[in-house]
DNA sequence: TCCGATTAATGGACTTTTGCAACTATGATT
DNA sequence: AATCATAGTTGCAAAAGTCCATTAATCGGA
């Protein structure tokens, strides 16, 4: 069971009874919420593995891996990122050797990303942590809520990223 | 329509047949990203309104709000934050007349935390906008999937804040 | 009733992120 | 060729979060 780091400090009483005001029944209330116990979670569950700390280098890593030549612009939008700091997180990825970058060959301003050996192998170890950890976070869901959530949630992702809807099977 | 901000500097059809790879299945990933688009958003909704920028200021008027003398280590524990964290947002918005400090009677170590006028008068003020801007932002939802998202998400969220669950009605 | 352990709140120093604006180089437009 | 837009980059500064130590108060025994 995920749990709140230690800092349990306060008394369990006092808590129990706190209602939420309006926040209750506001969806973006919980995302946020959601957002960092998920995210400090794979950070503890990932740590050592080189992609730690969630600055998109996970989702960068199997990006590249996934689309050999991606430009760094277009993950930077999919991470809702500045370009800026996708160049960072590039940067770094490149010094640690997990992928590398050459120009494209129609368009001299642009480069494109290439995964490296020791990346894709680190994508492939990263993948099914990555999933599990997920899954295991929402133990209180059957497998058909989850699957609603990723449903819905991910029709609002591809709509604001500029990503065409998934078409209803 | 909720949009990514300007910076739409990429080729539309660069990204419209881009695979998330296995993120495509991993809600946490939707939570992440979400958690970003959602958080500017609300942000842009809140300009000027003294609470902007989500350190959990709202969160935190809010349930002084409703609960006159709450501690801040409570707050700090629902919001998911570092208690030192919560000092420094309860500091500022003493700072700004929100709210008040006052030693708690029955513990003195404790201090209960209580809404000024004017804060009084905020909260009232942000309460429709914050639920607004959620449910705005999630054009793509019907009323029902949107009480689902909500009802499903809170379940996770209660459980690792350590709030009791919602009797079932 | 005194001592040690615990808890609440806080303050300080530190690292990491991030967002913005400016800059270069290349390509596109007219 | 002149102008404008775009990809990537860099530096800077603000903002956030973390970690650790400190103060003060309470509680539970011995």
């Amino acid at each position: 069971m995920v749990q709140l780091k230690s800092k349990r400090s306060t008394d369990p009483e006092a808590i129990a009874h706190v209602g939420l005001d309006v926040l209750e029944n506001v969806l973006s209330y919980y995302i946020r919420s959601l957002n960092m116990a998920v995210s400090r979670d794979l950070d503890e569950k990932l740590d050592g593995l080189e992609v730690a700390k969630g600055t998109g280098k996970i989702t960068t890593l199997l990006l590249v891996d996934r689309h050999p030549g991606i430009r760094s612009s277009v993950i930077a939008q999919l991470v809702m990122r500045d370009r800026s700091a996708m160049v960072r997180v590039v940067d770094q990825m490149e010094e640690q050797g997990l992928l590398t970058r050459r120009a494209d060959d129609e368009d001299n301003r642009a480069q494109g990303l290439f995964i490296t050996r020791k990346g894709r192998e680190l994508a492939d170890r990263i993948r099914p942590v990555v999933v599990k950890q997920s899954r295991d976070f929402f133990p209180d869901l059957s497998d058909e809520e989850h699957r609603t959530l990723i449903t819905l949630l991910g029709r609002t992702y591809r709509r604001i990223v500029g990503l065409p809807q998934q078409t209803p099977a």
